[in-house]
DNA sequence: CAGTGGTCTAGACCACGAT
DNA sequence: TCGTGGTCTAGACCACTGA
């Protein structure tokens, strides 16, 4: 064999993908195993290793023990999005972040939305309103909770200068967390904050943050009509 | 040094994740470098690497030759969302899944609604209107239109039996795409098709996938009320 | 049991980027 | 220029899984 010479993962990635698109090996076929690939491409086994990994790790092929690697046949694309500050957001793209606290001071009080098997009867939350402007338009509320038994510092906190968004991720680590997108109607108490028809629809996004089992915190985001989220496959 | 002895890169990624959780490495923060690691966990420089290699594809880590390995100062959590099949996301849930076309025949004409750079004025694109239903409910309207420039082979079906989302999946190859999500309201021709009231909120996905530059197809998805789109941090 | 992918090691060289 | 991460190699052993 030895037809081409590959001797770097990303290369041999390309040739693999080139060879599944043009069908070369189609969908649900299995591709030579991987000591044949490093023999015909002249590299390691690592190196192919290397490369057919991650093209399982995206979901286009599907390697097993024994059986080998296929092409999946129902190619998965994975849409991949970045959650970061809000403010960074905002300022990368080129705007302008300002923030301001809505509800003047934080009031605690048992959970009344959003109950989390985690969150026990007992359990004593901090509810934050605020508000995060784009060059001085509403850009989006976020509607939070935290568990200060877990961030039992966040009492101290008043929340005037920055969000919660903002100090969370910054003080406050966690393992792993939920995340769901959806779009609603009428959030009246929002919409004229957003400075909207509050028939309008809204995209939302709901997230809750775990530190080893416990809950952290959860937060509604409410964003401005007609904001979108894009990513690519 | 030597403390404990790791000798797999889950392991390694466990212990890095561990200290930067309980700060012994703060945000900002440059760790020790590979060899450094390698030599502390009894273990190659390979192992440490794949192990950091790993947690900077997440954004928990920067790494920059010759500076080093710091702690994300604003980790960046990736959302990731699998995009298959609809049929398979229902199927997933342990529905029956049903389509079904809604208009009767696909019609050839220039394009009208999605303008993309690379359709030309002249190109012909087929529009194709259809409903997938979820335990006979409603539960997405996929509403399509395939550049029959790069796809020439769309103009003979008819798209009655399977939805043009099944059979570009498997009949098309493409190599990268673009993806976006967002609320939208009174998409009237498609709130009597979802059998809900046309001043709901709707969760839309767009998406537009492409052959080396090439537009190969444009489609807006338009959800049921209260579809909501999950995933893990 | 045997075949295939998963991973580790030690050593080597390369590539980027700060100085 | 030179330090640090990025990657490759050859060989080895392990782990899963089908027969």
């Amino acid at each position: 064999m030895t037809r081409k010479s590959i001797n770097n993962w990303v290369g041999i990635q390309t040739e693999v993908l080139e060879r599944i698109h043009n069908r070369t090996w189609k969908p649900g076929e299995t591709i030579p195993k991987e000591i044949e690939l490093a023999n015909e491409f002249g590299c390691s086994r690592v190196t192919v290793n290397r490369a057919l990994r991650t093209l399982a790790d995206r979901g286009i092929l599907e390697r097993k023990r024994k059986i080998g690697t296929r092409v999946a046949l129902y190619p998965i694309s994975n849409a991949i999005f970045k959650i970061s500050l809000i403010r960074k957001e905002i300022e990368n793209q080129g705007n302008t972040y300002n923030y301001k606290l809505i509800k003047p001071y934080p009031t605690i009080s048992k959970h009344q939305r959003g109950v989390h098997p985690n969150i026990t009867e007992n359990s004593h939350v901090i509810f934050i309103k605020a508000l995060h402007e784009s060059n001085r338009k509403p850009f989006v509320v976020e509607d939070r909770w935290i568990n200060t038994a877990v961030v039992p510092s966040a009492i101290h906190q008043t929340f005037e200068q920055f969000s919660p968004n903002e100090w969370l991720l910054e003080n406050v680590p966690y393992t792993h967390g939920e995340i769901s997108f959806s779009a609603i109607n009428c959030p009246i108490e929002n919409s004229s904050l957003l400075n909207i028809d509050s028939r309008d629809a809204f995209f939302q996004i709901e997230r809750t943050t775990f530190d080893k089992e416990q809950v952290i915190t959860n937060v509604l985001l409410t964003y401005h009509k007609d904001y979108r989220l894009q990513s690519t496959l």
